[in-house]
DNA sequence: CTAGAAAAGGATATTAACATCCACATGTCG
DNA sequence: CGACATGTGGATGTTAATATCCTTTTCTAG
């Protein structure tokens, strides 16, 4: 797999929080909604806070907001867990070749920034799907088609 | 890391083979070029093998070559060894809802559509660098810069 | 101040990726 | 045939990602 679990939670979550914004999420709620082992997502939602893509406050009522929410992108999530590396040395350590990579390596790191440009480009909330969005970040309606009936 | 350690060294094996189409390579050999684990190496070879990208021949002379080596591309290797999973359907469980994935998986399928396109474009004929090659995949030369000094 | 809700953080378990080692099969050379 | 070089395959070890559990801290309500 390309991206990683971790990642994928990270995402999952912060989709959700950018479409329930009216009160802070606790793991419990956004672990359900997004089909994450809560026990991992604390971790994840944890470390989104130090890096300052959450907000958080404990206690009763209290749990995770998105901070940012106006300009968070798809980059900025992924970074905080599971950092896009560009290649910017030969991983053959011969000679630290700086700007001069081995095609190999150009290639791969060309593809790489593809993704990093795709990610930049996206903003969380435009990830929101545009309904009630009770059960999950993908909702019921839209998910399940047109008909909404398997 | 987007693209695993194992991707890593099949890409490199293969490019070594590429430009030592003389005599067949032994594991020892792209092992030491590659800098690769020769253990490993060896795994990673045969299952190279088994899916028909290289060609092997065992006892004394013995080694790999490519097989298809005019059309071989980068993607090829990738899947042989950590397939590319494009997302056909949501991950999160509730309905298989087909072609319409939610805006965040679209999204992330789209970005594996732009690696899977680049990959696919790239022969691996075309990373082989035009030198002696005697040290590296990269060669010597190119990948110290043009002056040849740091 | 107490009770309970929730995040924070540490310790530990599980799993998969990565790596090593060894016995065996299969080839070449003389 | 014997000697040796090589790939093949199985067993096992190591490490990092993933996941679970428990205790502590911080908050709100009353």
């Amino acid at each position: 797999m390309i991206f990683s679990q971790t990642v994928e939670y990270a995402l999952r979550s912060v989709v959700w929080l950018a479409s329930h914004t009216d009160s802070p999420q606790t793991v419990q709620q956004i672990a359900a909604a997004t089909q994450v082992p809560s026990n991992y997502l604390a971790k994840v939602m944890n470390s989104l806070r130090r890096t300052g893509l959450v907000e958080s406050r404990r206690g009763l009522g209290g749990g995770y907001i998105l901070a940012r929410a106006a300009d968070l992108t798809v980059l900025d999530v992924v970074n905080t867990v599971d950092p896009i590396g560009r290649i910017v040395t030969c991983p053959l350590g011969l000679r630290s070749h700086g700007l001069n990579l081995c095609p190999l390596h150009k290639r791969l790191d060309e593809a790489i920034g593809l993704i990093e440009k795709s990610f930049v480009k996206t903003k969380i909330i435009d990830l929101v799907v545009q309904n009630d969005g009770a059960e999950s970040i993908c909702g019921d309606a839209p998910c399940a088609g047109p008909g909404g009936k398997s």
